[in-house]
DNA sequence: TTGCCTTTGAAGCGT
DNA sequence: ACGCTTCAAAGGCAA
């Protein structure tokens, strides 16, 4: 049995992980947010309901412009049909994929519904009847599996390109294909499968009402009593692909992988050449390498790559920012042993590795530019306050999920750098300097009216 | 051009 | 063990 508190093997799991569910007092304000939510999830349900209920009543021209045609996303749709068809069949206790009441309901019927023509185009009226029924129907569907649809999908995950949910992801995002001008982190276009999060972690991490595994009343820290994160050892059983799947299907962190059809690291048939035989790498830990950080970042190995064969995103170059050097990467503590001058222009030279995201720093990734748009807002100070009141405002399962998405990346940041330390990135930026400012809370500054649109969600 | 602001969490350091 | 400090992302803003 596994012990997960003794002897620093839980280096990586904080245990003290979900301190924050335990603060502020914010009872009354967690209730209403369940409320908030549900009342959002209920507001999307009759969105989509709406809309389904608009295209069986537009007219026969908009139907014409509505009747299937060839569409490019068409076959990424379908792939996507197969892998969920797939991940379906993974699938042996129910949970997030339990099967539908109605077998093959939404992965046969959907594409039949909008498909109600005749061979020569022109809408047949018993199709007519049957397209209201079936709408019926989808009203149905919706509620049982909302959360299965492309446009569930693309809000979850707006920073994902659902096929099938274009509109609602233009809708909001803003900066579709990139988040930052800093760090030059961009979307994957279409090879990011937009069920990745729901493939690459079991339906422990992602089914509703299940807590994560580390939640789970089976995983208790001793001490705390508080759930706590497994060891890493444990994790095998959660990335159930076969080392084929390496590099085709990515993270859960797929808002963050690079677009254009191209996989940000290139990845050697043969998989992974790893120094350390056992941590040699899993599927999802591949694609987390390939999650978050631009090639721009990665200075070159004398080999291409880092010593592990994977050039870690979390690398930045001094000179990149600019241009990657020949420089490799080791560790900067091991840079420190050179002479004193020597060591200092390599200090110059050597790439900055950066610490890995922790949960809020994922959790702001993720929602940052759903919230730039939907509110006014574009400054970052303002827009992390209302992110950090959402943060404390999100159920035990969300916040969970990104405890979970952090602690892999720092399971991953130490296999890459096994000499790394935070420290090594002491003093890299300039002294701040730390004064006390008066009351500038998000109250203070009224963000619930420049906000107000989505106050209900932030608690603002 | 550079640092500050603002958030939470992880980690390092000093006492 | 505890408290403090630094850094991680982000982008507008001020110096």
């Amino acid at each position: 049995m596994p012990q997960l508190n003794g002897g620093g093997g839980d280096d990586l799991g904080a245990n003290d992980e979900m301190i924050s569910f335990k603060d502020e007092g914010e009872q009354e304000e967690k209730i209403s947010e369940n409320v908030s939510a549900e009342r959002d999830l209920d507001d999307l349900k009759s969105s989509l309901v709406n809309e389904s209920e608009n295209n069986s009543s537009s007219s026969d021209s908009e139907q014409a412009e509505r009747r299937p045609q060839p569409r490019p996303d068409l076959d990424s749709y379908e792939k996507t049909r197969d892998y969920f068809s797939e991940a379906l069949r993974r699938q042996q206790d129910g949970g997030f994929f339990k099967s539908p009441h109605y077998p093959g309901y939404p992965f046969l019927m959907i594409p039949d519904l909008t498909n109600p023509y005749l061979s020569n185009g022109a809408l047949s009226p018993s199709a007519r009847t049957v397209n209201i029924v079936l709408h019926l129907h989808l009203k149905l569907f919706i509620s049982c599996y909302l959360f299965l649809t492309p446009q569930y999908l693309q809000m979850k995950w707006p920073l994902l390109d659902v096929p099938g949910a274009a509109g609602l992801k233009d809708s909001r995002s803003p900066t579709p294909g990139h988040l930052s001008n800093k760090v030059p982190v961009v979307q994957h276009a279409h090879h990011v499968h937009p069920l990745t999060p729901l493939i690459t972690y079991s339906n422990e991490h992602f089914s509703p009402g299940t807590p994560p595994s580390h939640l789970s009343p089976e995983i208790l820290d001793p001490k705390t009593g508080i759930p706590r994160t497994p060891h890493p050892s444990e994790l095998s059983p959660y990335y159930p692909l076969s080392p084929g799947a390496v590099g085709q299907i990515p993270h859960p962190l797929g808002w963050l992988v690079p677009q254009q059809g191209q996989h940000m690291y290139s990845i050697p048939p043969g998989g992974f050449r790893h120094p350390y035989p056992a941590l040699a790498m899993n599927a999802s830990m591949s694609s987390l390498v390939s999650s978050r950080f631009s090639p721009h970042m990665v200075p070159h190995h004398p080999h291409g790559l880092h010593q592990t064969g994977i050039p870690h995103p979390a690398i930045v170059s001094p000179a990149v920012k600019q241009e990657p050097n020949s420089h490799d990467n080791m560790s900067p503590s091991m840079h420190s042993r050179k002479s004193p001058g020597l060591a200092k222009k390599e200090e110059d030279k050597k790439p900055h590795i950066k610490k890995p995201l922790n949960a809020f720093m994922l959790y702001m990734k993720e929602m940052r530019a759903k919230v730039v748009a939907e509110c006014t807002l574009k400054e970052s100070a303002a827009i992390n306050q209302i992110l950090g009141r959402r943060w404390h405002s999100l159920s035990r399962e969300e916040q969970a999920k990104y405890y979970e998405l952090a602690r892999k990346e720092r399971q991953l940041h130490s296999q890459l750098y096994p000499g790394w330390s935070a420290r090594d990135n002491y003093g890299k930026r300039k002294k701040r300097k730390r004064d006390n400012k008066p009351d500038s809370t998000p109250e203070g500054k009224g963000l619930g009216s420049i906000c107000h649109s989505i106050g209900h969600l932030f608690s603002i």
